[in-house]
DNA sequence: GCGATAATGAACCAAAAGGTTATTTAACTG
DNA sequence: CAGTTAAATAACCTTTTGGTTCATTATCGC
């Protein structure tokens, strides 16, 4: 079941633990204990779940003595904001419709219904 | 297990068929039927991916006789983009890079290791 | 009301996901 | 070498996912 790139990291990001694990690598690089820590979870659950990413691109592993330091690696978020980018005017408009709606509130005639 | 929002939006995400019903109804509504009609998939299985996706906010539907016709809903994709952007300057930094490993290459003296 | 059409629901199944504990591998430390 | 620490692997379990088929609901057209 070759699933397709986009799937793989999408559902590589689909998962909290995973996107936390993600944040905290934004912050550099980090061991696998370090990456464990904040989660109450074991230490070979979170191993899956990096390999989760790795699989998925999102992170590649160094070694450097008894430690596999994870680094970030931002490639397929490119692609996924490459796929949304196409559905950007979606949400783009609502926001635009809720705009011009605002507007035609604010410039009804004050004088309106008077006299 | 009230998984958060976003994770329930990668996860709908997350699948090639939801993702080609999506790019169908951003060229409009359709129905049930008219959504199946490119899949190799029984009619039920393409239901349980739109309830998938109307739970996921990123779909919602109407009724009109016989026919629900399904509406592209992108508040959700919004979300995932605003995610997304705190990773932006990760693969715009790659690109950087990228581009400084180039320019070093084409600016290697090409004299150097001749004679 | 009857039959066709559109779609959902129920029951089932196999495979994948996400977790556990126990075991193994690898590298440092004394 | 022996002991310790970091991490991965193995084996197992439960829940979720993605599909199936068969039955049901709802609405239209006659």
């Amino acid at each position: 079941m070759p699933e397709d790139r986009l799937s793989t990291t999408l559902s590589a990001l689909a998962d909290p633990t995973r996107r936390a694990i993600l944040a905290r690598l934004a912050l550099g690089e980090a061991s696998v204990g370090e990456l464990a820590e904040p989660f109450a979870m074991s230490l070979p659950a979170v191993s899956k779940h990096l390999k989760v990413l790795e699989r998925a691109g999102l992170i590649s592993r160094g070694r450097e003595a008894q430690w596999r330091p994870c680094r970030l690696e931002a490639a397929p978020l490119k692609d996924v904001n490459s796929w949304l980018d196409s559905y950007r005017r979606f949400w783009e408009q609502k926001f635009d419709r809720l705009d011009a709606y605002l507007q035609e509130l604010q410039h009804i005639d004050p004088d309106a219904g008077k006299n």
